[in-house]
DNA sequence: ATTATTTTTTAGATAAGTCTAAAAATAAAA
DNA sequence: TTTTATTTTTAGACTTATCTAAAAAATAAT
């Protein structure tokens, strides 16, 4: 089976989208994240429910089928791979990557994919966090949580991102803050929940729009 | 400006046959190395001088414009470039990496290209020994000939090959044959012009439709 | 210089992916 | 439970890149 960059693209949207709700997929929903109409969304999903990726009822939302449950899968997993590359062997940052890795995800290779993987040593998550699903489309899901709901004199360590666009990176850069930080829980102020924490040497007050979008875990 | 995937590969063949004749390119030759037919060309030729990247008269071929000769040879760059890095780094022979290297060449990032260059440490030839064009579309031309003009009793090395399809590269490999080998020219049979030739401990014949597809210079 | 052949262009059609505008179905409000 | 608002789908049109079939121009042959 062959499947278009279009179709992949489709995909993965739809994959993200599935991750956060429980029900269907809406046209809608779709529609935002590819930045099409809603009306070329049900063009798309005929498609890929004749093609099996997905059922569709009408009016109902979509749901992915196991095989295009894997198929987007393993686009994620060329995407994250080509980050780490990005990052690792050619200098980029990590608010870099993403639109080179949007355009090499969509590559078509086994052998590409497979070699790249070992090159790399065989990575487990990309320069945001975020896992990298294997060769059969399994993905190691960590007990993370987001920083927002870290408890008061407790040290985490910052294990990836929610938000990963280029602002909100930028800003972590500004402030040091990377994959592996410590962050000690100094103060939590009740009527804006921003937090006061200690990273390494210095201390800094965030609000609830950074800690809701930075993912911790206990150290 | 901006140039589609097919665009760049309608570039990309115009350029290279345009080496091989002085004057105009052809429809026709178009159509068969781009495999459409001729008056898809057509429609293309038009849409492609529209855009000031070649100059078309009706019934006369085609010649690209300095701006297209430089998108036909970025193209060529990243062509090249991916093919070393396929060769050097990911564990590819040189009889695979050509059509990855197809799909890589349409990936758009300025930044990707310059430090893939400089990751590759500035190759200056590709795994088939064409020449990698420099960030301003300059071209090393070397003085190289076909192995079917070499003198008898003369030692030659190979720098390239003219044709570059898997077969003919896993016919090589079969030999031993690679770049940088040095060959001896032992016998010049004028009836069907084959050549005998000493590959160090080993001597073996070839005849003409090999000979003429393997680029040497005088070592 | 005509005639025949080849090359190139035009005309009209198709498929993928997109859009706008309008209709139909579903969900929310009164 | 009607009425209103929102979501989704359909209908028809557009763009890019392709095709086939036919017309026109350029070459080659008689
Ligand atoms: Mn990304
Ligand atoms: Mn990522
Ligand atoms: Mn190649
Ligand atoms: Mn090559």
């Amino acid at each position: 089976m062959t499947t278009t960059l279009t179709e992949e693209n489709y995909l993965k949207a739809i994959y993200h989208l599935s991750q956060k709700k429980e029900s269907g997929v809406s046209t809608n929903a779709i529609a935002q994240k590819i930045d099409a109409k809603a009306s070329s969304v049900t063009d798309m999903l005929k498609k890929l429910a004749e093609k099996n990726l997905l059922t569709y009822i009408k009016y109902k939302g979509v749901t992915l089928t196991e095989k295009g449950r894997l198929t987007a899968v393993d686009i994620i997993r060329k995407h994250r791979l080509w980050e780490v590359f990005l990052v690792d062997k050619l200098n980029f940052s990590w608010d870099e990557v993403h639109d080179v890795a949007e355009q090499l995800e969509h590559i078509k290779s086994q052998k590409l994919i497979n070699e790249l993987d070992a090159f790399l040593d065989f990575p487990t998550h990309d320069p945001h966090g975020d896992p990298i699903p294997d060769k059969e489309g399994q993905i190691k899901r960590t007990n993370k949580i987001v920083l927002s709901k870290a408890e008061l004199n407790e040290t985490y360590t910052c294990v990836g991102v929610l938000d990963s666009s280029s602002e909100f990176l930028k800003y972590l850069d500004k402030h040091d803050i990377k994959i592996g930080s410590e962050l000690w829980i100094k103060e939590k102020e009740e009527f804006d929940q921003s937090l006061t924490i200690q990273i390494r040497d210095k201390v800094m007050t965030m609000s609830k729009a950074i800690t809701s979008n930075i993912y911790v875990k206990k150290s």
